[in-house]
DNA sequence: GCGCGACAAATCCCATAGGATATGGTCGCG
DNA sequence: CGCGACCATATCCTATGGGATTTGTCGCGC
């Protein structure tokens, strides 16, 4: 439908097989494309505005990622995705996530401080003003710098693949979300400023698990597990 | 080197991209592409003797993985992996695959449980044989059943995301690997049997904390984490 | 000698065309 | 009504090419 090739001026952004996986994720979370739905590169290369290539290219990231299957010569289907499967998911990303903040609360220098109340500030602005686009965008990057902090470079990924269940617009426009997000900051860099980890650590997993929360009452709504 | 695009009776054979991508994962984990080398698309086609398109797809699945990292307009390098790296992750993967044992020993049948006592003789009679090759194989059918028990199917996929740091020929020929893994496999199936979820993890965890040990004294001996 | 800007070469990224191969459906036959 | 062969369709990979961008080199001025 939309252009994806539009721009001209990309500057560092990412190339179109990462763009293509990024709207292929939404659409299969936003229930448009279920689970055992069969997707033809050639069909959606058609209705993205773009050749195959870079279609077939986003397909393959995504079966690393396990939210779709290949079938060889016969192309790709959605993965099953079954309510059980988000709560374990979340469960492991809640641990990760509580661990890295956790050592985070040990690490962090006054600098790296510093920084982290720079980030929060950030989002509680955007979320005072409205911002939904730039709130997501805040909201990664606090996160980011956070688990960066930890130290633990493929732990902080790990966790970061949680984000490509949680589309921005999924949670940025929630009232509920922005309350909850803008006090659990505030726990949070208490504890990391008193140097206190299992404060750090629960009040981690608890936001986490909020987002859980907001995704499987989404996915609930869009009726992504609805009889067929 | 090797031709990859050879047999011409496929089957249900994986397609070309995910070859290209356990090939590149093997070298990488070799040592033979060590973190931060450059990865051009076009020279790994010849010298894998397939056409640019494979190549390309199967980094796209890397950089999903994180084993590489996509730099637009500048190709490709090879993702950093640090020692304490390799030991989260693998702390990750034994806690999950413990929970998978443990879910297992309380849901499994007879039938289940016989399925499994059939795989595990198989790998018994592979190392008794010593059929290295095979053994990689009848290992992983082992586990994947064992997984796939737990009914948590995202979980298991995760957990078989560590297969990929362990490429087969890194320990079917260990000594050491083959008899505690004999030992761990009997200690789980009494386990299962019994319905002790907290013996089946403990042993999990321990078989799993065996292959982390192997994969960093591997990395080690081929000069991994060398300077420059 | 050193930094800096312009040109040239190399490379990536994506589009497109085409052929080999396997799949799934359809039709005819037993 | 079941079953096997044929045919249309789609996938998968190759090959090629061009536009855009980065990198490397050279020469100039300071």
């Amino acid at each position: 439908m939309v252009a994806l090739v539009d721009t001209g001026l990309l500057g560092d952004a990412p190339a179109l097989p990462e763009r293509v996986e990024l709207q292929l994720r939404e659409r299969i979370l936003a229930g448009d494309l279920r689970p055992g739905t069969f997707l033809r590169p050639d069909r959606l290369a058609v209705e993205l505005g773009v050749s195959p290539t870079p279609v077939r290219e986003a397909l393959q990231a995504l079966r690393a990622d396990d939210m779709v299957r290949a079938l060889p010569r016969r192309g790709f289907v959605v993965a099953p995705l079954e309510r059980g499967d988000v709560i374990d998911l979340f469960a492991v990303q809640a641990r990760i996530t509580g661990e890295l903040a956790a050592r985070a609360a040990r690490a962090l220098d006054a600098e790296g401080l510093a920084g982290l109340r720079v980030r929060a500030a950030e989002v509680d602005a955007l979320i005072e003003a409205g911002e939904p686009g730039d709130l997501a965008q805040a909201e990664r990057r606090f996160h980011t710098a956070l688990n960066r902090a930890s130290g633990a470079r493929k732990l902080a990924w790990l966790v970061g693949r949680a984000a490509h269940y949680l589309p921005p617009r999924f949670y940025t426009d929630r009232r509920a979300w922005r309350t909850a997000t803008v006090a659990a900051h505030r726990t949070l860099l208490d504890a990391l400023a008193a140097g206190d980890p299992d404060t750090a650590r629960a009040a981690m997993e608890g936001h986490v698990l909020d987002g859980r929360d907001l995704l499987v009452a989404h996915l609930e709504a869009v009726g992504f597990w609805d009889e067929t």
